[in-house]
DNA sequence: CCCATTCCTG
DNA sequence: CAGGAATGGG
């Protein structure tokens, strides 16, 4: 079966209602009123053809099924109006049958050859389709022609003749991409899938449709790529469909309300029932290259003597996220390594409408963090079925008998701060990073509660340990250069290395952590700064860089020198 | 043995 | 910034 076909429901929504008279060339012979929806649903004979389609709809019948959209769409023929008639046709063919018109569509292909698609456009099974198509449309012309058509028939015949015109070079000429459906399927099934397809589709996929035609008319690769990536952005919307789907029947967990700060405050037990099963469920299964440990030694302890808020997403996960929702963008995304985790997410999801983040800009977290719940649902623990085989739907749903959890079914749209993080985004290390004007050595219990949104890994805090690491290389090595450079200098004395906002070593610090210059850098930080340059200073003044390990003493002292990362880098203050 | 850390490399 | 090797502490 072909595209249009299997679009049989949908062709009166996408090629029609979905369509409108701007993917028109002026020079239309004939404009539609106002536009092919207006056309459809008020042209006076438009509704003949609404009742035609929806007889056709019902006749389980492959060949009458596809006949019109076909005709119409796919085939030059400049006659053979849709007419009453064809209902004759539709009992002809519901006696014939459908192995009968097999057959027939069979024979007729072998005598026709594939010269009327250029052969190099066409893969082998494409020129199949294509034969099919004219095979049926030649059949549907040789019926009607037997039979007289109504005059309003004909004319909105034209109009969709027309738009067939319009359409057939991307049709044709492209190999425009066809869903796959197995000739041995039942056209019912087809059909059938095709109409709930469409009929859930509602306008919002039409104006892609309309977004995407419209832009992307112009050269062959350009429509082939647009092809690809309906078929693509269609395939997440089925995902995404199939998701919602489990949500709009599950209530939130989180108001947009009473969570300023992204966060939820639940009763610490359930918050930790909740953490420990979300982890168990979902971690080798959504990063199977990142968690590479055995998952039993993943599971967090119960941290009974310090409740702690629980916190469903992080707001600092914003800036993976297009300023616009772009459909079919293709432009690089300032993917960061530790992101190449979640590339494919965000390449798949990037160009979903819908959230919103706490600036206004689309928020497509919402949708990722959807397909997270979603295979945390429909996977459980494979290596650790010994701990958790609580589903994690059945954990929400448990906590959500909770008097504390106000229950916001619109909220996953609004908020979509529900889930922990399960890999560090660009803004959690943004926030490394100005946290390292703190603390240059921070424990695992100050990652963990500066990082609470995230769902802590052995991976994950390897990953913050590695960062911590880096910076601490890159501030060290800045020492040491300015240091040396310093004692190459003919200043003598060691107080007179200083370290201030208009240093050149603080102005090569503050680019590395703080590049956007939107954190205003802690004075401990400068202090601890000029104590390490000193440090240096000295030891290579003395000659204990000949020694391997003469930082080893500097790296104690300046661990000693960490102060208390203020309590914002513990909230959502950062992002 | 695990883990944190440094060092080196790309 | 990540990966890997090496090191050293528990």
């Amino acid at each position: 079966m072909s595209f249009w076909s299997k679009g049989m429901c949908s062709s009166s929504d996408v090629c029609l209602a979905g369509c409108t008279a701007e993917h028109l060339p002026p020079s239309h012979p004939d404009p539609p009123p106002s536009n092919l929806g207006g056309f459809y649903t008020s042209h006076k004979d438009g509704k003949n053809i609404k009742g035609l389609i929806h007889r056709i709809e019902n006749t389980a019948s492959g060949l009458s099924c596809s006949v019109p959209v076909e005709y119409n769409l796919s085939t030059g023929s400049t006659r053979t109006p849709l007419s009453p008639v064809f209902s004759s046709h539709y009992d002809w063919s519901l006696n014939s049958g459908r192995q009968a018109k097999r057959a027939r569509v069979e024979n007729i292909i072998k005598g026709i050859t594939c010269t009327d698609v250029a052969p190099n456009q066409l893969e082998e099974t494409g020129c199949v389709c294509a034969g099919e198509e004219r095979v049926e449309v030649s059949a549907l012309h040789q019926r009607h022609v037997e039979t007289s058509g109504t005059e309003s028939l004909s004319e909105s015949h034209r109009y969709l003749r027309e738009v067939r015109t319009k359409f057939s070079p991307i049709c044709e000429d492209e190999k425009f991409p066809r869903w796959s459906v197995s000739s041995e399927a039942s056209t019912d099934e087809v059909l059938s899938k095709s109409c709930s397809e469409s009929e859930s589709s509602s306008g919002k996929i039409h104006q892609e449709w309309k977004k995407a035609t419209l832009g992307h008319l112009g050269s062959k690769p350009d429509r082939a790529k647009l092809m690809a990536d309906i078929l693509k952005y269609e395939l997440t919307r089925a995902v995404s469909r199939s998701v919602d789907s489990i949500f709009k029947s599950m209530p939130l967990v989180q108001t947009p309300t009473e969570m300023e700060n992204s966060e939820t405050t639940l009763p610490p037990h359930l918050a930790e029932c909740m953490e420990d099963k979300l982890r168990c469920g979902t971690a080798e299964v959504l990063l199977p290259d990142v968690q590479t440990e055995a998952l039993s030694l993943v599971v967090q302890k119960p941290e009974l003597e310090r409740p702690r808020n629980f916190i469903l997403q992080s707001t600092s996960a914003a800036p993976l996220t297009p300023k616009s929702p772009i459909f079919f963008s293709s432009e690089p995304e300032q993917a960061s390594k530790q992101d190449n985790i979640t590339h494919h997410r965000r390449h798949s999801f990037k160009c979903l409408p819908g959230g919103c983040s706490e600036g206004g800009e689309p928020r497509l977290d919402t949708y990722w963090n959807l397909v997270k719940v979603k295979s945390k649902v429909t996977s459980r623990s494979v290596r650790s079925p010994h701990t958790h085989t609580v589903p994690v739907d059945q954990v929400i749903l448990e906590s959500l008998q909770l008097p504390h959890v106000k229950l916001e079914p619109d909220c996953f749209e609004k908020n979509n701060l529900y889930m922990l993080n399960e890999c560090l985004t660009t803004n959690h290390l943004k926030k490394a990073k100005l946290m390292f004007f703190y603390t240059r050595y921070p424990s695992s219990v100050v990652l963990r509660m500066c990082f609470h949104d995230v769902q802590f890994t052995r991976c994950i805090t390897s990953q913050l340990i590695k960062w911590f690491s880096n910076f601490r290389e890159f501030y060290y090595i800045q020492m040491e250069k300015f240091a040396r450079s310093a004692l190459l200098d003919v200043a003598a004395d060691v107080r007179d290395l200083t370290v201030s906002r208009e240093s050149e070593l603080f102005r090569s610090l503050n680019m590395h952590y703080n590049k956007a210059n939107d954190f205003q850098v802690p004075d401990r930080f400068l202090e601890v700064a000029e104590i390490t340059l000193r440090e240096f200073y000295i030891a290579i003044s003395m000659g204990k860089d000949r020694d391997p390990s003469w930082k080893k003493t500097i790296y104690k002292v300046i661990c000693k020198l960490d102060s208390d990362v203020p309590p914002e880098f513990k909230s959502h203050h950062f992002g």
